[in-house]
DNA sequence: ACATAATCGAGACGGTACGTCCCGTCTTGTG
DNA sequence: CACAAGACGGGACGTACCGTCTCGATTATGT
C-alpha cells in the first residue's frame, strides 16, 4: 500500500491537486495531535480543521496513520545540516545530540506514538526518517576510516547501530539515557566516547579522546 | 486508572468470579494482539474469541489499555535463567543473544507491537521486562570491574545501554540487525566485541578480544 | 431481504429490543417525510430527532427505503373498517373512497413516491397495503355473487382491478381522477355505476343502479 | 426549474456542443435507469458509462432528474399508430393491448421506475405518453356515442379511466393482470367486456357483447 | 431449604468515527 | 468555447466498536 503523497504528482490529466490544501491537512493534523494526542484524533477533526472534504485527506493518504505518519515526518525532514566540519567526534556528537533532542521534541514523541502501530508503519518510518540520519552517520564514518582515524577492519553498521541504537532505545522505551536525565548531553558524549574507544586505530587512540571526561561523572552523582 | 484486575477479589455473598474465563480473556488478547496488533484490537473481538459476555471483561478491567497491560504483564513475567559462569565477553553474547531471540518470540512480537502505546504500557514493559534484565548485564558488568578486566572509570548505565540499545532497537524498530540478517549470532559478536574493546582496561586488550574475529565479516559479504 | 421489523421478536437471548425505540423512529421517519420529503430524508436526520444511534435504526431495517415503507405502513394499516353492511354499492363506493381519501393524505403521498422506487419495494407495497384491499372487495363481490346480486359468471378478480385500477391509477399518475377534481365522491360513484351496470345480474339491473345518478354530471360541468 | 436541454443552443462563438455527446449520454442514462432504477442512478456512472466528463452533462441539465426526464421524454416520443378502422370492441382492445404491452419494453419499464419520483417527473411522463393515449381513446369512445353504440349519458373520461387505469396499475404495481398472467390478451378483453356491457346503449347490449366470452374463463382455471 | 446477591452469556442501546460514494462546482490542458 | 479528466467542500451512507444497560439463567453464601 502506498504509504505518503507522491512527492511529483505524476502530472496527468484532470485538475491537478493544491498544495494548499495538502498544507492546511498536515498543518491541522500536527495541530491536533499537539492539542489531543494520536489516540484521539480523529480523521473528521482534521477535515474540519483544515475546511477541507474528508474525501480529500483520504484521496492522498490511506487512513490516519499514515497521514500522520507523513504530516510528522514532514516536521522531521527539515533541520538536516549538511556538512560536517567538525572533529569525528564532534560530528557524532551532534548528530546523535540531534537524534535525541528530537525524541524529546513533539514531532519525535508523536513518532513514538506511532512506531509499533503496524509493520507498515515502522517501514514507513524508518525509510523517510530513520535511513537517511543512518545514511549520513555512515557516511561520517566511512570518512573516518578513508582518514585513516577508524580502523579499516570495523563493520560500519553495527558501529552505526552501537550509536543510534542507545539512543533511539532511550527515546522509545529509556534506559540510562532516561534514568540519568536524557536531558543532557553528557550521556551522548558518554557513549560516542565508549564506541569510539573501541573504533578508532591504535595509533590514534591517545590523541583523539583526550575531552569531555568528566561532565558525566559529575551529572550522574546528583 | 486502576490497571490490573484485583487480586483479592473481597470474598462476599453471591456467584464468585470464574478464574477459568479471566484466562480465557487473557488468552484471547494476547492471540489477538499478536494476529491484527493493539490498534485494530478490539474488545468485542476479545470477547467474541473468549467466548465471554462484553461486560465481563468491563467488569474486571476499565479499558482495553488496561486489559493488553494485565495481559503483557502475565506473559513477561520474567523466567530468570540462571547466573553467569563464563567468559565476560560469553556471559555478555548469551545474554543479548537471549534478548534478541526473545524478540522473534509471541511476546517479543507484543512488545513490538506496544512500544509508543501509551506511558502506562511502556512503563509496565520497563518495569516487568527490561529492568530485570538490565539489572542482570549491570551485575554482570560490575563483576568485570571488580576483576579488574574493564576499566574502573565506565559509566556502566551508559555501557548496558550500549549493549541493550541496539539489540533491541533491531527488533523494535529494525537496523543493521534487519539489514544484515538479526536472525545470526554473528551480529551480537560484533557488537559485544565492539564495546568491549572500548572498555576493557587496556593492559587486557591483547588477551580478550582475539576471538570470533571474522564470523560477521564473512556473513556480511554474503 | 427482510423488509420489516419482525413483529413478533422471537424472545431469544441478550437484552430484548425496546418497543418505545422503535415507535420514537417510526414516529421521527413520518414527520420527517412530511416536512422534506422522502428524498431529503436521511436516516442520520431520523436517527437524531428519534435521540437514537444510527445502529439502532440498522439493526431493525435495511436501509433507508424499508424504514420508510413499515413506516408508512405502520400509518395506513389502522382505519380498516370491518364490516360491510350497506347495499353493494354503498359498500364498494365506500370502499373506493377511502382508497382514494387515502391517496390524497400524507402517507398516501409517500407511498406514491416510494412505489417504483425498486422492485422489492413495490412486492412489499403490495403485501402490505394493497393485497388486503384487494382481498376485502374481493370477499364482498364474492358475497354479491352469492346474494344473486352479482352476475355468476364475472371474474372478480378483473372485475376488482377495473374498480381498483382507475382509482390507484388516479392517485399514482393523474386521470380524471385528477382532471375533474379527484377530491369529489362523485368520480367513485360514476365509476361503481358503470363497472355495476356491467356486473349485476340481468334481472336486478332496473332496481340497483337508480340513484346518485345526477351527481357527477353537475360537477363536471363548474 | 428548467426540465430540457436547450432545444436550440444560442449560436455564438466558440466550439459548438457535439451532439453525439448528447446521444451518448441520453443512452447511459436509459440504460443505467434500465439497469439499477432511477434511485442508484448516479450522474457519475452517467458520465463515465457516457465516457463524458461530469461537466458536460451539468452544462446541458440542472440536474439528475431533468435529465432523466429528457432521456425518457426521448425514448417515449409517441410513434402514433394510425386509426381506428375495427369495431369499437376491437378498437378499444387494441389499443389498450398495445399499451399493456408497452409497458413490457425498456421505454415502459422506465416509467415504472420513475412513478411517484417527482411531480414533474409524472407531469413529463403524462404530457408526453399517457395524454395522447387517452385522447384518442376518447375519441374513439365519443364516435361510439355518436354512431349511438355507446349510453348518451356517460361520462367518457371516468369510462376512459375504468378501461386505462386497470391495465396502468397492472403494468406499474400489478393486480389480477399480474395474478393471471397480464402477458395475454384475454385479460384486456375480459375488461372490455365488462365496462362495455355497463356502457353500451341498452338497445345494442345483446348485439355487441357476444364475443371472446369463454376465452379468459378457461385460462383462469388453468 | 431458600432467599439474596453477584456472576455469566447475550445483545440492545446512544454515540463517535470510520472509509466510501455522490453531489454540484471548480480548475487544469487539449482540441 | 467545448470537452475529458479529475480535484474540491460537503453530506449521507452503512459498518464497526465504544462503554453502558438490561435480560434470563447460574451459582455460591448466609440465614
Amino acid at each position: 500500500a502506498r504509504m505518503t503523497a507522491e512527492t511529483v504528482p505524476v502530472r496527468g490529466p484532470g485538475r491537478p491537486r493544491d498544495p494548499h490544501v495538502e498544507a492546511a491537512i498536515v498543518q491541522a493534523t500536527l495541530e491536533l495531535i499537539d492539542e489531543i494526542g494520536y489516540g484521539r484524533l480523529s480523521v473528521e477533526a482534521v477535515a474540519a480543521r483544515a475546511g477541507v472534504g474528508k474525501a480529500t485527506i483520504y484521496r492522498r493518504w490511506p487512513g490516519k496513520a499514515e497521514l500522520v505518519v507523513h504530516a510528522v515526518a514532514t516536521v522531521t525532514e527539515t533541520h538536516t545540516p549538511e556538512g560536517s566540519t567538525g572533529t569525528l567526534r564532534e560530528d557524532l556528537v551532534a548528530a546523535l545530540e540531534q537524534m535525541r533532542r528530537h525524541g524529546t521534541t513533539m514531532a519525535g514523541r508523536l513518532v513514538t506514538r506511532l512506531v509499533g502501530e503496524s509493520p507498515e508503519l515502522i517501514a514507513c518510518y524508518r525509510q523517510q526518517v530513520i535511513e537517511p540520519r543512518r545514511a549520513r552517520l555512515l557516511g561520517r564514518l566511512q570518512r573516518g576510516v578513508e582518514d585513516g582515524e577508524l580502523r579499516p577492519d570495523l563493520q560500519l553498521e553495527v558501529v552505526v547501530d552501537t550509536l543510534v541504537g542507545p539512543v533511539m532505545y532511550g527515546v522509545l522505551v529509556g534506559g540510562a539515557a532516561r534514568a540519568f536525565g536524557s536531558a543532557h548531553v553528557a550521556y551522548v558524549e558518554e557513549l560516542v566516547d565508549l564506541v569510539l574507544r573501541g573504533a578508532v586505530a591504535p595509533s590514534r587512540q591517545e590523541f583523539d579522546l583526550r575531552s569531555a571526561r568528566t561532565a558525566y561523572t559529575e551529572l550522574s552523582t546528583h
